[in-house]
DNA sequence: GAAGTCTAAGAAATCGATTTCGTCAAGAGT
DNA sequence: ACTCTTGACGAAATCGATTTCTTAGACTTC
């Protein structure tokens, strides 16, 4: 009975009513009790699906949103993109994950598909300041800037409070006894790394009355870079004890170079922003600052069905507390 | 300019021409050159994306995959996505993440919803061995399992020699000089953690003449069924001295009890299938059997993209290898 | 120069569900 | 008994792009 392609027509014919009335049972409108059996049992009997593509032309409006982010293999999205799926999931709504590669002509891909496609709104983590949501807007989209904002007061945000973070992540390597702290953060032209660094160089400065630009290194975000970057401070003639790093893989990158200089926490120093998941010894006496990603993604995607419903109010920023903990077992 | 909404019949307005041939324009048919100057620079003035809801209702087609996959923390996983997006992308498809958390629900809502969106084709690394994907096939819709195979002979199916693996994993931790190797592989009703389990318990039959089930534990695949099962182990009164562990997240788990037991790799022999890309000190002297997840989801992606193209052959069974390798560095 | 191709391009049908607009009948109110 | 609601439900318009049909002209070919 299951034919391939059974359409509204059909289970109206074989309920003996008309395809208005099957599409006001499918959609919960009043209809004589009777009706409803008849088109049930019909709908049944057919194993009838509604035609998403036709529904959503009709009504001009989907209940899928896209999630945007630069980078799917980094366990900080993925948690974050869970929060998302978890609190859309819940509202009725299903997440289209787009990954950009920190490109922002896929990113302005992904936009377009996302208009073109009806979807009802999105959430985007950009994938750096210049990320353009114009279009979205132009098309009454609902857009949320997760992790990082866009430079513009008219959308909503969800961040955590990255100065704060860095500030204290760098102030407990201080109190420790630590007294050449340095900072591996991510590029300039990305506002996390900006303002994680800006955290340092707050404690720095209040510790030693000048930032210590020899201190710093601007690196990519990834494993390799952060490898390089930790590398080239062990090589200073004067290296730090201790550094506050600025992600999760760059992390990674510094304790196998910290390893290869014979180095390791908690004998140096180390406080990380986000989780290290499948960090096991390394991870014992690490300070980790943490990103609280899944409640970002939850965050993110409130805001987003609240827009969707129709919110039209000023636009919110929520700031999520980084904090820093001292962490021991999972 | 740029309105909320373009039509293709404002771009032939604007154009002088028809929508019909605003549509051939777009879409690469044969139309005057004086015609299509008229019709590009009408549609870049207002800024004209075509609806892709109209499209696809018409052409009965989208060019969207779903790739369904377990758990989407994972990292195995999300490895595997990339490689599927890559694919993709390179043939023009998007792709939808979908998330099952193991739920044979979910898995169903999500295979509905590729019915019912027009896409076109599924990707599945499937939950259970029960999944059913018979409303797929009854759709005509393109399905590859990866990773785990489904029961079934007549679809496409990309997975690893997880036999093969296992057996060479327990093999080199033999040949290493540890006696009593362990193993902690995944439930029971996963197809890859049976298969893991086989090759283990093949080379322990090689050595020992007899498998030893009390070194056998089936565990949830996830950091704390690891942590407990390898707990477990160690509490026997002649506990192991080697363990395979079947993936990456029990790994973890694992080596966390090692540890909390004063032992680590590469004193205990410890074998794991699947990177374990945060993982540094302890990571040295593990024996990883590579999974090449990124080349599974190209090769799944490969596939279905064959079957797209109306590729209608008897199904096909990509089993790629497992290697083994004793890994040093990133 | 008549008959037979092509070509470009417009009019209209189509995809499948939703929704507006009417119609009809049953029950309410005076 | 007569109008007024009210509710159920069918016919038809609608969403926007694609894809037939058709037609009108231009160009061959004998």
């Amino acid at each position: 009975m299951a034919d391939a392609k059974v359409t509204i027509y059909q289970v109206a014919a074989r309920a003996g009513v008309s395809a208005a009335t099957v599409s006001r049972v499918m959609n919960g409108a009043r209809v004589s009790p009777e009706s409803e059996r008849r088109v049930r049992a019909a709908a049944a009997e057919l194993a009838f699906t509604p035609n998403r593509t036709a529904r959503r032309l009709r009504r001009q409006y989907s209940e899928v949103i896209a999630l945007i982010i630069p980078d799917i293999e980094n366990p900080f999205f993925t948690a974050l993109a869970r929060g998302v799926e978890n609190r859309a999931r819940a509202g009725g709504f299903s997440v289209v994950l787009c990954n950009t590669d920190d490109d922002p002509a896929r990113e302005s891909t992904y936009m377009d598909i996302a208009i073109a496609e009806h979807m009802a709104g999105v959430i985007l983590a950009p994938a750096d300041a210049t990320s353009d949501v114009s279009r979205l807007i132009a098309h009454r989209r609902p857009v949320v800037a997760v992790d990082r904002s866009l430079n513009r007061a008219d959308i909503d945000a969800v961040t955590v409070d990255n100065r704060a973070g860095g500030l204290s992540a760098a102030e407990s390597l201080f109190a420790a006894g630590f007294s050449r702290v340095a900072c591996i953060t991510g590029p300039s032209s990305v506002e996390t790394a900006q303002l994680r660094m800006e955290g340092w160089q707050q404690a720095s400065r209040d510790r030693h009355g000048a930032g210590d630009d020899e201190l710093l290194r601007y690196a990519d975000y990834r494993v390799d870079g952060g490898r390089a970057a930790m590398a080239e401070l062990l090589a200073l003639r004067e290296p730090p004890d201790a550094a506050v790093v600025a992600n999760n893989l760059m992390a990674a990158g510094a304790l196998d170079a910290l390893h290869d200089a014979g180095l390791a926490p908690p004998g140096f120093g180390l406080a990380v922003f986000g989780d290290l998941p499948f960090a096991f010894f390394g991870r014992r006496g690490i300070r980790v600052v943490d990103l609280p990603a899944r409640k970002l993604g939850e965050a993110a995607a409130g805001l987003l069905l609240d827009r969707i419903a129709g919110d039209d109010g000023p636009a919110r920023t929520v700031v999520l507390r980084a904090d820093r903990r001292s962490r021991e077992k999972q």
